[in-house]
DNA sequence: GACTATTTAAAACGTATGTTTTATACTTTA
DNA sequence: TAAAGTATAAAACATACGTTTTAAATAGTC
């Protein structure tokens, strides 16, 4: 058998994998290296040969996923935006970023795995934060900060910075009660559909912004 | 030493205490009988003599800290609207529902820990979810809600609720980003203070529910 | 003061953890 | 083919966990 382009066996690819599942499931501290072995259909010590240790595959598993999931969310947005060009409103804009924000999180079991990962890293910080905000949240703040000065002018960076950390805390809190409250149907507190959700963000959000800009000189729809 | 009035000698008290702490800080899993028993200053069986088990502890650790904060939360917020009566315009309202909102969960140490807690619980529930949404979440968002629709008539109760949804997440989102990054000062993304944030959220929504008020006959502020 | 129930203390049990070690197979290179 | 390097396997190690058991001490009651 032969190794693949970098340096991995079909072992290390299906620990990390493995690691990918469990991590997010449990939580570092809960997921043992017996079962990450397990899972990947490997000796116990292989977590020791290929990574060095539980702690290091934990880090990998992090990184590789953020690598590939920030990558895909931004060329996504990045994409519709430019492809939009200057004849964009700013209830187009919202949708397509609420849009392309939350797709990558739901549609693929990965995408809902991170979140869970994310999750625990909050509660239990393992992973450099310095690295977290550079590599996943300053690229698409950024992103969606330009794009949005451009659709609203007279909003100013601070501002426009703010406006986009109220939509993805909106965003991600929708997708947390999605999550948590999935079998609690029978409540009228959370029974709206993530769908449902998003419109009322994109909507809200909207009159929000349009309010803020104080000239009042955002096109209509 | 006489028994207290309802069957907590000194030991379950502070048995109770170092729990609310040491819980919040590292999960109900990565929180040891040992640490517990050694935190309060106790034995180690006084776990299983007082509560049966580690598990019975966490519940009611839970459970005496969601009475208290709730009932200190909602009071609050309920003495304001009803004070204020009808001369009260969509900001104020906001506003001190932002900040009665916040405050306990920041303004004392105990506080910031059951949002901890909860956190915790979202990604490894052993806490009734339908306990939770009774007594935390349904008392909290109908008075809101029913404050919202004195203010905005024409909000339909689905858009208000939905609204309030919104305001809550931006704020429960502020409080994580403003514990978390607590010590990553540097950088832009995340620089606000809570006290900035809070306005901001104050702002944003205001204009959005104005927004959205169909026939735009919300008083002006 | 003696008896009983309650509370604290310490040791022990069984189990699970991350890691290391030792041994065996497999692949590559000479 | 023989030697060297790589990968898998199984067992062993030291530690920590929640809980139980056994023993001592303290409080309240007659």
């Amino acid at each position: 058998m032969t190794k693949d382009v970098e340096n991995g066996s079909d072992v290390r690819h299906r620990l990390l994998d493995a690691g990918e599942e469990l991590f997010a499931d449990f939580g570092y501290d809960g997921t043992s290296t017996r079962q990450l072995t397990q899972k990947a259909s490997c000796n116990l010590a292989a977590v020791n040969y290929y990574f060095g240790g539980k702690y290091e595959l934990y880090l990998e598993v992090i990184a590789r996923k953020m690598r590939y999931l920030g990558d895909r969310r931004i060329e996504k947005i990045d994409k519709i935006i430019t492809d939009k060009g200057n004849r964009l409103t700013l209830e187009e804009l919202l949708t397509v970023f609420a849009e392309s924000f939350v797709e990558p999180l739901v549609e693929e079991a990965g995408g809902r795995r991170f979140m869970k990962l994310v999750g625990w890293e909050m509660l239990n910080p393992k992973f450099p934060k310095q690295k977290f905000l550079e590599e996943m949240i300053r690229p698409i703040l950024q992103l969606m900060t330009g794009a949005l000065k451009k659709v609203c002018p007279d909003l100013s960076e601070e501002k426009a910075v703010l406006c986009i950390t109220s939509i993805v805390s909106q965003l991600l809190h929708g997708i947390q009660m999605d999550r948590v409250f999935a079998e609690v149907k029978d409540e009228i507190l959370v029974s709206f559909s993530l769908q449902r959700r998003i419109e009322h963000i994109v909507e809200f959000s909207s009159a929000a912004i349009r309010g803020m800009s104080s000239k009042g000189n955002v096109a209509e729809k």
